[in-house]
DNA sequence: GTCTATACGGCGATAGAC
DNA sequence: GTCTATCGCCGTATAGAC
């Protein structure tokens, strides 16, 4: 054995929770790149060295904050796809629309062709997001349905979780030609094969950073 | 009138231009986040101040990179879509795959998402790159066509481009379920509407990095 | 017009004091 | 459990040599 065991907060901590708090607050407002440790501090209204006492290096606070956003959004979406198990579909369309969640898995998914070290943690968060969803569609149309196009249960959900996710980045530098009329297509495809059970969220429109 | 001139070389330099491909060699090989002076500098040979004097700050490399790649990659766009009259839309779609090109474009997106200063320049050459993409299928098909779907050509160029995109996002962080299900059902479909004139490229498989 | 040296403050990270 | 000192790399500005 060897290296030094250097001390870590809990991850019990109340102000750990807090920090990532602010991480994702940080990531959403001015994306991960703003991301540091004396920007962090300054927002939680504590010391940068405390900061990095619960988080010994930066791949440590995006780690941290994806395992515990994943957590949550993986609660969140087998609660909604439970909540709506007659238009899974439409669920997980609308889910992916949701500034919480679709806007900080995109800017994760960013973050991770950039930082090989989490790349592997983004890939299980979104590998386990997946088998949710394969999951809840193959209770409503049979394990290894066709839907649109001869398209399997995988690849509509790649689809309909994908393009809002690349629809976002265009919007995100000011680009949306051509946008409203794919998501209306898209949602009229998804009215042909369920019928939507909660009325249709209004499109967040990007909030400039 | 008031503040200094500040000096700077010439757009015409040589250097300047062997910088720039130093530029879009590290952005490929390490991403964005890796470009810096002295890492470019090193790359090019040259001294970090020489960098500076070509380029103010690290915005007007970025800058600079988008405006050369984009001139460059509007005109093999064109070549390619004049090349292929008869199939605009694979011609779109093996484009959209090509590394020089397409993994570029991404990096930019998702490099403008995060630096404001540059966010009109990449919705710059997106718009013109959709603009000669509208025109050449415009040729093909009629301005006000309705493809798959009822699709107007925007929207389906907007899809052809995109999840390509979109797929080399994810596969950048070692995700490609349903990835080749997607993309064979996309050629398909392409198939289905044009009869493609040339070879099928095999798809790049993504260099980690 | 081309290129270099140097200095400043902010950054991530480490070791260790309280 | 909390916080300080320090190190080396970063972007950037300036002043000046060829």
């Amino acid at each position: 054995m060897a290296a030094a065991p250097r001390r870590v907060g809990a991850e019990t901590s109340k102000t750990r929770d807090a920090l990532l708090d602010s991480v994702e607050k940080l990531m959403l407002e001015e994306g991960y790149a703003s991301v540091s440790y004396r920007a962090l501090a300054t927002k939680a209204g504590v010391t940068p060295s405390l900061v990095q006492y619960y988080f010994p290096s930066l791949d440590d606070i995006f780690l941290g904050a994806i395992q515990r956003y994943s957590e949550r959004n993986l609660a969140l979406l087998a609660e909604a796809l439970e909540a709506r198990s007659d238009d899974p579909l439409h669920a997980l369309w609308d889910f992916s629309w949701d500034e919480a969640t679709g806007a900080l898995m995109t800017e994760f998914l960013a973050l991770g062709n950039h930082r090989k070290s989490i790349q592997s943690a983004i890939a299980d968060v979104t590998n386990q997001v997946r088998a949710i969803e394969m999951e809840a569609l193959g209770r409503k149309f049979g394990k290894g349905a066709r839907l649109v196009g001869g398209l399997s249960l995988g690849a509509v959900a790649l689809l309909v979780t994908g393009i809002p996710k690349f629809l976002n980045l265009e919007e995100g530098v000011g680009v949306d030609g051509a946008h409203d009329e794919v998501v209306k297509a898209i949602e009229r495809h998804l009215d042909s094969i369920e019928t939507r059970s909660v009325r249709r969220k209004r499109r967040p429109s990007r909030s400039r950073r």
